[in-house]
DNA sequence: TTGACAAATGCAACTCTGTTGCATTAACTT
DNA sequence: AAGTTAATGCAACAGAGTTGCATTTGTCAA
């Protein structure tokens, strides 16, 4: 942990930890009740030195998980918000270098989530 | 063209055909001097009827693009924030493959963009 | 152990995206 | 040309995320 040991850092790891989904700000902040501007900027922190990342489902909110093995990718049912964690690297690996072949881009990061309806909801 | 043939409605076709890379709506509003709520009752009819589709590149705000041979894949640069697009199909079509299988999900749509910088920033 | 310094936190005010209810305008029908 | 109703504008609002500044708290040196 980068900076100070603080009550708040280690309950937003805590919080974080507990979740097996990704977790909103809003959603931080009734839990631990802690402002707000401090979630965003811990979270930020957290980002920065890798052990959090941000996920987007793209309703409006940015959502984050631990990610102490790196960078995870997601199907998020449409009905119930159930989200599934994927194993998909070796073939993201391959997209990514035709990305890269195609565009002649430095790639930094990517967004890849798949929307649908788990079986429970179908 | 879905309900009435308007002049808001084929001015913002117009602007989204005539622009190389997606629009936000306060561009769409800046560049057609029509009010936002406007356009985004029109975008979400023309996303409805399939001839146009958001894209998020998670920077806190939707943009929109013609997609009259469905929908496309970007790399987006970071520094520039050119937009280029990837043609990736068949290789996505072999993960949402992959995906089902291993989330037992039926998918509707997917979120997939790369960032990272073009050639003339690098 | 205490005191000082700097980091962390809270708070209020703000910006921006996107939404809603309602009044007005304009496109289509006959 | 007139009536119907979709389309539009406007104002007010909700929620995510940011910023400046005052206050609190963790850390470290004496």
């Amino acid at each position: 942990m980068t900076g100070r040991n603080t009550k708040t850092k280690r309950a937003l790891l805590a919080a974080l930890n507990s979740s097996n989904i990704p977790m909103s700000v809003s959603e931080l902040v009734k839990k631990l009740h802690v402002n707000k501007t401090t979630i965003y900027r811990e979270l930020a922190s957290f980002i920065e030195e890798g052990s959090i990342s941000e996920v987007d489902f793209s309703d409006g909110q940015k959502r984050y998980e631990l990610t102490p093995d790196g960078h995870h990718h997601h199907a998020v049912c449409m009905d119930c918000k159930a989200v599934v964690e994927l194993e998909i690297e070796p073939i993201i690996k391959k997209l990514e270098q035709n990305v890269i072949k195609q565009s002649g881009f430095m790639l930094r990061k990517h967004q890849i989530e798949f929307f649908g309806v788990c079986r429970d909801c179908a």
